[in-house]
RNA sequence: GGGCGGGUAGCUCAGCUGGUUAGAGCGCUUCCCUUACAAGGAAGAGGUCAGGGGUUCGAGUCCCUUUCCGCCCA
């Protein structure tokens, strides 16, 4: 083995190794025997990234994440599925292909809807296979074979099958009403693609003529909207502005006459206190209208500009109608002044262009019915949504739902399955033949019909996602099988987007909840917490990061960053150190593997090819080292288990890193060289198993987490790999019980106590590395557990053999540094080194540091109520704590008054 | 305006049934190229857990409150 790992020189080769055996398909994992047929599945359907563009962290830690989840439940034996795919990303997409048409000086409307759509289509192929490729470095173990669309034939069925059935329902219906409209993308957009950002504008205020003379005042932040107004509305209270009610007012310069009505809704603090009314323009105003049977103008064309209602303003765009209109009124003397004014202004989420309320016929989902049953199978806890507060986000929003608007007049995505009879009959059909049928029986006679030109919301095709990839509406196997799927993991930003729609039109179409847990991830953000964005140039390119540290050290950062449902700001030196840790289990390897070589090992289950290792040696060739880094694996396993269990993803990871590093490396490694160089060849080969064995194991529980480089370990651990079939499709370590001993983890522990102070005397004294010091160690009743590790100690704390003395008592020497540590005091001569002053100082500080502990540790055992009420577990182990202490205590006294 | 999250070491973050002396990575100091690993090893410095109040035998952790930052909804 190299001495570095280098990530390049595996990943790829692995993941294509993996995917050539099937790995990834519950029928292999079955076939195999890994896999019980009779058990529960687990199904991930996977969020489809839009076929926009290149992927971001965003799609890395959502891979992460999954992929753990599934490589985890794999190795449980379960029947594991991930089903992965695309989304057509309906204006996103055909937003970016306009802009790539733009720049050879085209518009869609050039090429024709046909013609466009085979081009977005070319651009789908092209981003579809970069996205692909992009997850299979990142090393996700999902079902290639059962790969998904949106635009697929089998998800347009479904599709169509969702629409047909909620419209014979009734709960899709066709109505004129106010919609976001993006002038840009000319199309409507629903309630969640417009975000408010705060702008500063200004507050126009100008006086409205009456009919019969003289003004009032009016404010508005969109003067040209006047051209709109259809009323004017003072609040029923307000003693200013009684007298008008009733009267006429005169729009300016088009002057058409508008009635001065009241209503509750006006605010009479804002601005002057009366509302101009613009029914066709603005949400509030429509409600107004609504209630005083106002008329409805719409001024604007889909362009954003100024239709004939306008009358001189016609054919200019907003916002030069507005600067146009307010100069005019200016002019007219109209104006009475212009402030600063910071509101809140709609934009498209897809192209930042300032959204406009505008009068249009679209298609909506009536959800009110929808919701209920959403809301319910939450709130029983048929979903659970992990973290739990975001229940309370989505309770808030599904309360509160509104129609859903579904047309979008674009040209990529579903066409909607309606078709008009020449006297605009409505015909709801699963395809033009059928509709044709139905237009035949309607009027007796074939005619020509017209489908609808928009096509749906994105979204309406991802809601039906989980089960319209398994194959609904048809009665699959794999929709018998598969579905309800067990995991839904995102980000929260998607939780009304995708997440709740699909638990919406799950429930409705299939009659089950279509996941049962919701994993929320939070947002990737840049080290200084900016959202990633192209504007702004800090995206950082996943491919780039896997190339410079490999998969696993991404994954791991990706893993064990964050807590769920919170942002996460990526930091460079963290996939760095990440990086490390995978250097470094490498080189535990190889030290393993080193001195493996030529030994026949011993194995355990061989029977199984999902489960075979290396066999523990008999338990009484166990060391003490021995029996504590196995009953140390015995406790991760169960710790890694209980947090991943938990969805406690990241803390499951970190103990992983601990427990490799600071104790399988930094101890065990170094205790079991002293019996692998030594001369007892059978102990030696005990310290062989013991290590591989717990090597073995570690690698399948770290195995979800950085895939790649345990797998090429695991293939340089010759005995097992010959005889198992991978490490991704090994068995999930069964619980331990037996290996875990309280006695080994506390004697061990004393041990390491010992060293480490040894170890820090040494370095205070400036002794050499190298150098072999003389020790006399008073071990009172810890003296068997010394002298049965006395190799340890003399090699771990570099003492000379010939010069250490052990014994449950000895008397001081002369010139010594006291040591008192895992309940024993240790002297250290130090020949030469030892100045008595600086000595005396360092123990006296010492003491006064035990003296505060003891103080506390007394203070706290003579409260009536901790002893009374804590529970013994914890009592006793603060009187241990404090017995420990007081012993310390008098041997530095003792010592301190032999000097 | 309503809701949510966050404020823990110089920086980035863990710390989820309240219980040893509050942890990690990076950075910093000292020493070491010791036959797994310098992408490393050993030792170390560094924290009033945002402020205040409360509950409790015991609070970084639970409750109230103030404040700052961020997000979502209206």
């Amino acid at each position: 083995m190299p001495k570095t790992y280098n990530p390049q020189e595996w990943e790829e080769r692995l993941y294509e190794w993996w995917e050539s055996q099937g790995f990834f398909h519950p029928e292999q994992q079955e076939e195999s025997g890994l896999a019980d047929p009779n058990a529960e599945p687990f199904v991930i359907a996977m969020p489809p990234p839009n076929v926009t563009g290149a992927l971001h962290l965003g799609h890395a830690i959502t891979s992460s994440i999954e992929d753990m989840l599934i490589r985890h439940h794999r190795m449980l034996g379960q029947p594991t599925l991930w089903i992965p795919g695309t989304d057509h990303a309906g204006i996103a997409t055909q937003n970016v292909v306009e802009r790539k048409l733009a720049e050879q000086g085209l518009t869609r409307q050039d090429l024709g809807r046909e013609r466009f759509v085979q081009e977005v289509w070319a651009w789908k192929d092209e981003y579809h296979d970069r996205i692909t490729r992009q997850q299979r470095r990142m090393g996700i173990s999902c079902d290639w074979s059962r790969e998904r669309f949106t635009l697929d034939d089998g998800l347009s069925n479904a599709v169509v099958e969702a629409f047909i059935r909620l419209y014979e329902e009734g709960l899709i219906y066709r109505g004129s009403y106010l919609v976001n409209w993006c002038p840009r993308c000319g199309s409507a957009i629903s309630d969640l693609e417009v975000e408010y950002e705060e702008v500063k504008g200004k507050l126009y205020t100008f006086r409205y003529p009456l009919k019969e003379g003289g003004y009032v005042e009016v404010s508005t932040t969109r003067p040209e909207t006047i051209l709109g107004d259809t009323a004017l509305a003072v609040h029923p209270e307000d003693e200013r502005y009684k007298h008008l009610v009733g009267k006429t007012a005169l729009v300016p310069m088009i002057h058409r006459e508008i009635p001065i009505i009241a209503d509750e809704h006006v605010d009479p603090a804002f601005g002057t206190g009366v509302l101009k009314v613009t029914p066709g323009h603005d949400p509030n105003d429509y409600e107004i209208g609504k209630r005083h049977d106002l008329p409805f103008i719409n001024i604007m064309n889909p362009d954003g500009t100024l239709n004939a209602e306008a009358g001189p303003y016609a054919g200019l765009d907003r916002f030069e109608a507005r600067k146009k209109l307010w100069e005019d009124m200016r002019k007219a003397g109209l104006v009475v002044k212009e402030e600063e004014h910071v509101h809140q202004v709609g934009h498209c989420q897809r192209c930042h262009t300032v959204v406009e309320p505008l009068l249009s016929e679209q298609w909506w989902v009536k959800t009110k019915p929808l919701a209920g049953p959403a809301i319910q199978v939450v709130r029983d806890g048929t979903i659970q949504i992990i973290p739990r507060r975001f229940e309370k986000v989505y309770f808030h929003w599904m309360e509160n739902i509104r129609d859903w608007c579904i047309s979008r007049q674009l040209w990529w995505g579903h066409r909607i399955p309606i078709w008009y009879g020449p006297d605009g009959t409505v015909f709801a059909a699963r395809n033009e033949s059928e509709a044709l049928e139905k237009a035949i029986a309607h009027y007796g006679e074939p005619v020509k019909l017209e489908q609808d030109p928009d096509v749906l919301d994105t979204w309406f095709s991802s809601g039906l996602w989980p089960f319209s990839i398994l194959g609904w509406p048809e009665d699959t196997p794999d929709y018998r099988r598969f579905y309800p799927t067990t995991v839904l993991e995102t980000g929260y930003d998607i939780l009304f987007f995708w997440v709740a729609r699909m638990i919406m039109l799950g429930l409705k179409m299939t009659g089950k909840e279509p996941f049962r847990y919701v994993y929320l991830h939070g947002l990737v953000r840049d080290e200084q917490g900016r959202k990633m964005s192209k504007s702004l140039g800090n995206v950082l390119d996943p491919l780039d990061l896997i190339a410079q540290y490999g998969a696993d050290a991404l994954r791991f950062t990706l893993l064990t960053g964050s807590t769920p449902g919170n942002d996460m700001k990526l930091s460079i030196t963290r996939v760095e150190a990440n990086r490390n840790f995978a250097n470094k289990i490498w080189n535990a390897a190889r030290f393993v593997v080193m001195n493996l070589e030529g030994r026949a090992m011993a194995l355990a289950h061989t029977e199984d090819i999902h489960n075979v290792t290396y066999a523990l040696p008999p338990s009484q060739e166990l060391t003490l080292a021995d029996r504590w880094i196995l009953s140390r694996l015995a406790t991760t396993r169960d710790e890694v288990t209980r947090l991943i269990n938990d969805w406690q993803l990241g803390e499951a990871g970190r103990h992983l890193y601990e427990f490799l590093w600071n104790e399988y490396c930094d101890w065990y490694i170094e205790a079991a060289k002293i019996r692998l160089y030594g001369e007892d060849a059978q102990a030696a080969q005990a310290t062989r198993q013991v290590l591989a064995h717990v090597l073995e194991q570690s690698l399948r529980l770290l195995h979800p987490y950085m895939p790649f480089v345990t797998e090429a370990i695991w293939r340089h651990l010759e005995a097992v790999s010959e005889r198992g079939e991978s490490l991704m499709t090994s068995r999930w370590p069964q619980e331990m019980t037996g290996l875990r001993q309280e006695d080994a983890e506390e004697d061990f522990g004393r041990l390491q106590e010992i060293i480490r102070a040894i170890r820090n005397a040494r370095s205070e004294y400036n002794v050499a590395p190298g150098r072999r010091i003389s020790a006399r160690i008073s071990a009172g009743e810890h003296l068997p557990v010394l002298e049965a590790n006395l190799p340890l100690l003399l090699e771990l704390a570099r003492l000379d053999p010939a010069q250490v003395t052990l014994a449950e008592s000895l008397p001081a020497p002369e010139k010594a540094v006291t040591l008192t540590a895992g309940g024993v005091t240790v002297y250290l001569p130090l020949a030469g080194l030892v100045d008595l002053a600086a000595e005396r100082k360092r123990l006296e500080k010492e003491l006064a540091q035990l003296e505060q502990q003891i103080r506390r540790s007394e203070e706290l055992l003579s409260r009536e109520g901790f002893v009374q009420k804590a529970p013994a577990q914890v009592v006793q182990r603060e009187r241990d704590k404090l017995a420990d202490l007081r012993a310390r205590h008098q041997q530095i006294q003792e010592r301190l008054a032999a000097l």
